[in-house]
DNA sequence: TTATAAATTGAGAATGATTTTCAATTTCGA
DNA sequence: TCGAAATTGAAAATCATTCTCAATTTATAA
């Protein structure tokens, strides 16, 4: 009973010439039982409390690998700290990040993609990918201040 | 004959029980003298061919406090290194970068703020910064393909 | 199935940007 | 001018991430 996002990692070992190892395959079920955005410490703290240790280099390269394949996305807040998140399924958006509280807010806007494409055309800019993260107070923590 | 820049570095540093020293003068005139986007080993770099060595810690702390006097803005693109750029008369903007030749280009977009705006608005998120980057590959370098 | 080449792992070292430490020096108000 | 407080800078510390390399594991060909 193996997931779309397991088939599709698994194609991508072999495509590859690589390997299937039970410490990818560790690192990838991590990933996929998660919810939010998980660092490299995230999943190697989570996959050391339930008795698979991988190391954290392996755990950096797997989720490489992860990105390469289309089935995450890295995300780089303000702490300096590599984030991962799902893309399989689901729409590209943005965040606001609550310095406070660090709740991330994920969000899509029709109007800056629109804008964006715009701007993509008037300078023949061929875009890979983008970043577009907006720091400040949620909503709750604007209230207690 | 001290610049607009200058009276505020100098009026921050006084309002902030701070104290104007040679090194702190060099850092500002230093990044003044510059158009683009700047790290600070550049201006480290650049002090030092000008015999006006400053130690690298007091670099970055003369930079921090011209982002907080409101004279600069930190940026971070994709290799790691905060860069600093003008705000003192400057239209708040946001930067196509070529992965390929490293040509930042800088741009401006109603439509993009707007949608911003509407969002902020949504969600009663007070933003106090963001940051859109667009990562790819610019016009030259898309043709040399 | 077995041999073998190639890929993988992980512990620890290395990296690299930035921050901190702290003793010596400088600034500036009284 | 004096002295408290701020500043400097060289070197050490930090911290996330990457690299190294010997030992191990995988998968293909025979």
């Amino acid at each position: 009973m193996a997931s779309r996002a397991q088939k599709i990692f698994e194609d991508y070992i072999r495509s590859s010439g690589l390997k299937e190892t039970a410490q990818r395959n560790y690192v990838l079920d991590a990933f996929l039982a998660t919810d939010k955005h998980v660092s490299v410490e995230d999943l190697h703290r989570i996959l050391a409390g339930c008795n698979k240790k991988v190391g954290f280099a392996t755990v950096y390269r797997t989720m490489k690998l992860m990105a390469d394949c289309g089935l995450a996305c890295e995300v780089v807040f303000d702490d300096g700290v590599s984030r991962f998140e799902h893309t399989l399924d689901r729409r590209p958006h943005h965040h606001l990040v609550c310095t406070c509280c660090r709740k991330i807010i994920e969000f899509e806007s029709k109007e800056m993609d629109e804008g964006e494409k715009a701007i993509l055309e008037k300078y023949g800019f061929e875009a890979h990918s983008h970043r577009y993260e907006i720091f400040g107070l949620c909503n709750d923590c604007r209230k207690k201040e």
